[in-house]
DNA sequence: AACACTCTTGACCGGTTGGTCGGTTTTATG
DNA sequence: CATAAAACCGACCAACCGGTCAAGAGTGTT
């Protein structure tokens, strides 16, 4: 067996995955071309297409990425309330600017088999969001909840857009 | 002096806008081709270009005249307080479903010089509602009454695109 | 009826894009 | 040290896209 994978394979797909997400996020994905990609990571075409299947495999690894890591965040801040978990999550969307904007615009653009997996994370993201909220209104019904969820990542969402420098909600 | 347009010019332009405009929407302003437009049109794709000076101008009165029909609904509604706006934008939203999505994902896409007007098409519906909210709430200070603004429409964009049976706020 | 111009089209064009290929260099392993 | 695979690249390709063009059909005006 001559040689597996380079001890920093991880690694550089991880920049790879930054650079591109940056790149993407800029220019729009579909306007987006992978020579421009590649240039703004200092590789080559080819050497993108030696780490991924193609255009579509990079930007779902790009979401599979942040929303894993977002699950991950929530999952470690949801014993505390809402009050640790909204500032949980605003700092989380804070270090991921790019990937935050290509999954509200460029999710679309994946075929259902490769967006269906990143939905389902999106959703559990819903499911502990909701959760936190009924652990402190017990009193909402099953549609009232649903819609206060949905309201409060709209809001999230939409602070997310025009308020850069953070302070508290 | 032979001839004048068609009688029916402004129709057929108004049907390629609208027809384009459910394309563009179904399927992304950049991923759409102008062949799929026009055959989604029923029409060849020189008689577009024989209507509009290319793709970015066709998505500019798209836009363009989405954007004044509501501002003229707003200034029909001002006088009423935010009971009647609110109802009034939202009932003008459900006629313009493709049109309202463009306008939110698709804006970008054009050059600033085509941009421009859209936006301040934009700056005046938030003006009036920003009146109509200060109307009724006359202690807001200045950001407050901003941010309170933009919340709104975020609120209101949020639902729009969960919501489809429109219940009152 | 003759004209001039709009309306409409299929065929065509240059440029760009996602993706491939043949080959060179580098490196872990035996 | 030999070697086989990974890492990396420049050049290339077929497909598609926005846009053009030359030409025919239809029509309001004189």
């Amino acid at each position: 067996m001559p040689r597996g994978v380079a001890h920093d394979h991880d690694r550089k797909r991880a920049a790879l995955r930054k650079g591109a997400a940056a790149y993407f996020a800029a220019h729009g994905f579909d306007r987006a071309s992978m020579t421009g990609a590649a240039q703004r990571c200092g590789v080559s075409k080819a050497l993108i297409y030696h780490y991924y299947d193609g255009k579509e495999a990079l930007l779902f690894d790009i979401l599979d990425a942040h929303l894993s890591d977002l699950v991950q965040v929530v999952a470690a801040a949801r014993g505390g309330g809402l009050d640790q978990l909204i500032p949980a999550i605003l700092s989380a969307y804070e270090d991921a600017d790019a990937e935050h904007k290509l999954q509200l615009e460029a999710l679309g653009a994946l075929p259902e088999d490769l967006r269906a997996p990143l939905v389902a994370l999106q959703r559990r993201l819903i499911t502990d969001m909701s959760g936190a909220i009924a652990a402190e209104r017990a009193d909402l019904d099953t549609d009232t909840l649903r819609a206060t969820t949905m309201t409060v990542f709209g809001i999230l969402n939409w602070f997310y857009m025009w308020h850069r420098p953070g302070r508290g909600l």
